[in-house]
DNA sequence: ATAGGGTTAG
């Protein structure tokens, strides 16, 4: 028993000497061998220490938390630090599995019985939940959280109006929010950001005027809000409200929530304005999210010159593969498949990976500049070189490019081919509008039927077979669907431009 | 030690 008990001892010891040179190896931070020779609270204090700095500052390498994780289980010296033991729950909770949170909780509430978890503890749990979205786990943690008296802490209660807020329970969040004996400006945040983001803005608006401190997170969130909602001159009036009358100074993540009101409006005098203030404030050097966001803006804004040449201004080290994709997408939104193309075969010069979007901006590229074979090659290559299962989106692309080309017969047979899991109105929709180019009556006809198993409520089908048929000469068939049309109280919303 | 994020067929 003593014998296999000093075993268990010596093994743990060798175990942790192999942890400890591993880390070393790994980081060597100075003086640690040195440090050694310390009394022995001293060593357990730089450990912890160490093992608490190690985990904080490495937030995304998943590797990290794990380490430290089976350092703790191995060494049983859970019970030493209930402060390594949180920054290690708040790793998991913000890593790729947030499940690991939960399952390291359970491990030591049933292990550790006697260990005493405190309000950062729940937090994390609870932020944990946020990150899966699992409604039901939050409901139960807030359950406990209640029962171990953190009911009118701060902060665990406003990680609480987060959680309700990301994962739909809109009804708690607000009980939880009004029942908050003190709020902070965060708790508003949280708050006026959640509901923007599903889209109750009305209400969300309403908390915003009446919020004590608004500061640049609450402003983003509101902007950003409205942008989702598609009121973009809302959301342009706020951003001007809050430079202007305000005076407060938008933060990258605000410039992220304006740009897409601005292309959406066509405003490119606003791009050039952001882009300047993004040149005066260091923002273009420092944030790789807002030049890509910028470069897709130019494009979207008309502007693919300014586009490219704000590209190729990026420097090399700083460009990434959405840099390269949003290059490449507005050159297919510009009909430039020439130029798409050699895009694409600069980034895989520079060692770029195309990912599934690249594709679909690529396969848009080909289907917009009429190089259909060009296309082709790109399908096969993300198939067999990249090993992507393709998914609707470059289905709808190929259809696109083969019905453009004529090759309707092509084109149907690539459709019919769709796995029914993935397949949608929308690539049909797509031959549609090649059949009506081409006049092709018999396949419209097969293609309409398909749509109309899945949506009845889109006028601008209707709209299309019409045509065709009036084209073909069949006046009565065409006048009869668009009775039909009105019947079903299908709606066809009028085209307008917007110069 | 609590909040906000970029590219995607018609």
């Amino acid at each position: 028993m003593l014998k296999s008990t000093k075993h268990l001892f010596h093994s743990k010891i060798k175990f942790s000497l192999w942890f400890l040179r591993s880390f070393t190896s790994l980081f060597s931070p100075p003086q640690f061998e040195a440090d050694l020779s310390l009394s022995h609270q001293h060593k357990r204090n730089y450990k912890k220490y160490f093992l608490f700095s190690f985990l904080n500052e490495n937030p995304t390498n998943p590797r990290v938390p794990k380490q430290v994780h089976s350092h703790l289980v191995t060494t049983a010296s859970f019970s030493h630090s209930i402060r390594l033991f949180n920054a290690l729950l708040r790793c998991y909770s913000v890593s790729e599995n947030p499940k690991d949170a939960i399952f390291l909780y359970q491990q030591v509430q049933s292990f550790y019985f006697y260990f005493k978890f405190d309000s950062f503890t729940y937090a994390f749990l609870i932020k944990a939940c946020a990150s899966l979205s699992n409604l039901d786990l939050g409901k139960q943690f807030h359950g406990v959280e209640i029962k171990m008296g953190f009911e009118s802490n701060l902060y665990v209660q406003t990680v609480l109006v987060n959680m309700y807020a990301e994962s739909g329970g809109l009804v708690e969040c607000k009980k939880v929010f009004d029942e908050m004996p003190e709020r902070n400006h965060v708790t508003w945040n949280v708050m006026i950001t959640g509901l923007a983001k599903q889209g109750e803005i009305e209400f969300a608006r309403f908390l915003f005027e009446k919020m004590p401190d608004r500061n640049v997170v609450s402003w983003s969130g509101m902007i950003d809000g409205y942008t989702r909602m598609n009121q973009h001159r809302e959301a342009l009036g706020l951003f001007r409200r809050m430079v202007a009358d305000d005076g407060v100074d938008p933060s990258e993540i605000t410039i992220l929530a304006i740009l897409p009101a601005v292309w959406n409006i066509g405003d490119v005098k606003m791009c050039q304005l952001i882009h300047g203030y993004g040149l005066k404030r260091g923002f273009h050097v420092s944030d790789i999210r807002v030049m890509n966001s910028l470069i897709d803006t130019y494009a979207k804004c008309g502007c693919i010159v300014s586009a490219s040449r704000f590209f190729e201004e990026i420097t090399t080290d700083t460009k990434n593969l959405v840099s390269w994709t949003s290059l490449i997408s507005g050159f297919a939104m510009h009909g430039m498949g020439k130029e798409a193309v050699e895009s694409f075969a600069r980034m895989e010069q520079e060692g770029w990976k195309p990912n599934r979007v690249t594709f679909v901006s690529v396969l848009n590229a080909c289907s917009h500049g009429c190089l259909v074979e060009e296309g082709l090659k790109f399908f096969e290559k993300m198939v067999s070189e990249y090993r992507i299962s393709p998914d609707i989106k470059h289905y709808g692309c190929l259809i696109d490019m083969l019905g453009r080309a004529g090759r309707l017969e092509e084109a149907e047979k690539i459709a019919l081919e769709i796995p029914c899991e993935i397949s949608n109105e929308v690539v049909w929709r797509i031959l549609l509008g090649a059949c009506s180019f081409y006049g092709n009556v018999e396949m419209g006809e097969r293609v309409t039927s398909k749509i109309m198993e899945i949506e009845k409520r889109y006028g601008g089908d209707y709209v299309l077979m019409s045509n065709i048929l009036a084209g073909a000469g069949r006046f009565a068939d065409a006048e009869s669907l668009r009775t039909l049309m009105v019947g079903r109280n299908a709606i066809k919303v009028a085209g307008s431009s917007l110069t």
